[in-house]
DNA sequence: AACCAAAATTGACACATATCAATTCAAATC
DNA sequence: GATTTGAATTGATATGTGTCAATTTTGGTT
């Protein structure tokens, strides 16, 4: 077997990279869940799923990072979320039409476990603890979405950019100095604007000295500063 | 007691108000959702569910007509969509943290049942069917919300519009002709632009004989230009 | 019918943002 | 190390959009 296709070498009892949902499980759930997964590597840029593909499996990101976006129009892509480890993937079309409504795209190499649809559901069925915690992280999920809506409509671009850029130090890496993953590219689809504003934008950022921006790295120099200019918009 | 607090004059079993949701249950559910459930009468204009407040019950919308949106930034409010009978309200807090995430406003007078939570829930444990289909329901909200963040974002102002008005149309009135219910300002708010630039865009349509606003009224001429303009952005 | 308050309308203007074209830079490949 | 490709950057320009202030219309109230 290829290194990119593989059942998943360790089992899912004592698995460190499984998403916290799945601490919900009993032995037997579990050793279900286990016999019903995939475990697959991606390099970079690879398309983990794709959007609109019939919904298989769902999923659990065990290591790396992915965006989480819609295709919209003429090439145009909104992204909703950065996936980190140990995160868990469904989204609407479970309990809709069985179809996968954002493609995920590696950012680093990243390690996902595929987990069959119709095995999931049926645990979701017998576990009610497990149903009502898939149905936090889900709500929760919706919440970032709402609040997308809300600033990507009603700021304008320094305000989403900063937005964008406290949503990287608050939820993903923790601190005000991480990997440049994200093209400039990315970070337009993340704040809704073009990528030349994006670049602007960036460019302003650095000469008030909010922001430093080298050999593939970023760091927040004055969050405060940058908290202001997303609460003004 | 007053018209405007008061039990439901009739039972839930046969009541053809209810929103479609509740024919999943059997007798004794719906006996336990009868004896838990408040219905309230209210006028145009008045706030059904207010945004932030705690969750004590679900909704379900018997007659009338509301508007259900997020209040942002200095008072700017993003539409999410109408509200028609019957269709049952409930969002991400039932279970993320129990509190409204946006505020229902009737835009006609309107009857509206409010059903205790901890009685839903408990009914939407023992019931798999319902379940499966109140999360169905829920699925599609949220698919509408991806929808609206794709189309605000992607598209300007006249398409903007366009899909305002089409959404009318196609989701709501189900005919080209229909009572002008929303003032400028919530088409303004549905469209993700300033009331005054509602009030452009719309003297545009008319101007091009896409559209027809009179007395209270409005009525979609050219249905295909309209789509055109959608799909254009 | 007259009045008032709110909503709708308008045009002028300023600002925000996208687009375009040209250039530089960086990384990958041979 | 040379070459090539794609990403990033830049400034000029055009367009989109919001704001403001003034006016008109509408609907409701007395």
């Amino acid at each position: 077997m290829s290194e990119f296709f593989e059942k998943s070498p360790q089992s899912c009892h004592g698995c460190q990279c499984m998403s916290p949902l799945f601490s919900m499980l009993n032995k037997e759930e579990l050793d279900l869940v286990d016999a019903n997964k995939i475990h697959v590597n991606f390099k970079a840029g690879e398309t983990i799923k794709k959007q609109g593909t019939f919904m298989s499996h769902v999923l659990s990101v065990n290591s790396g990072l992915a965006k989480l976006y819609i295709e919209g129009i003429e090439g145009r892509s909104a992204i909703l979320r950065i996936v980190k480890p140990t995160s868990f993937i469904g989204g609407p079309g479970i309990y809709y039409d069985q179809r996968h409504h954002y493609t995920i795209t590696a950012l680093i190499d990243s390690s996902v476990c595929f987990i069959n649809l119709q095995v999931f559901k049926g645990v979701l069925k017998g576990n009610q603890a497990f149903a009502e915690e898939f149905l936090k992280d889900f709500s929760r999920d919706v919440l970032t979405v709402y609040n997308r809506l809300i600033y990507l409509t009603q700021k304008q671009m320094p305000g989403r950019m900063a937005d964008a850029l406290l949503y990287l130090f608050d939820e993903i890496f923790l601190q005000p100095k991480f990997p440049m993953i994200l093209s400039r590219f990315d970070l337009a689809d993340l704040s809704a604007m073009s990528r030349e504003s994006a670049v602007k934008i960036l460019r302003d950022f650095q000469k008030e000295g909010l922001l430093k921006i080298s050999d593939h790295e970023m760091e927040i120099l004055d969050e405060e500063a940058l908290r202001k200019i997303s609460r003004i918009g």
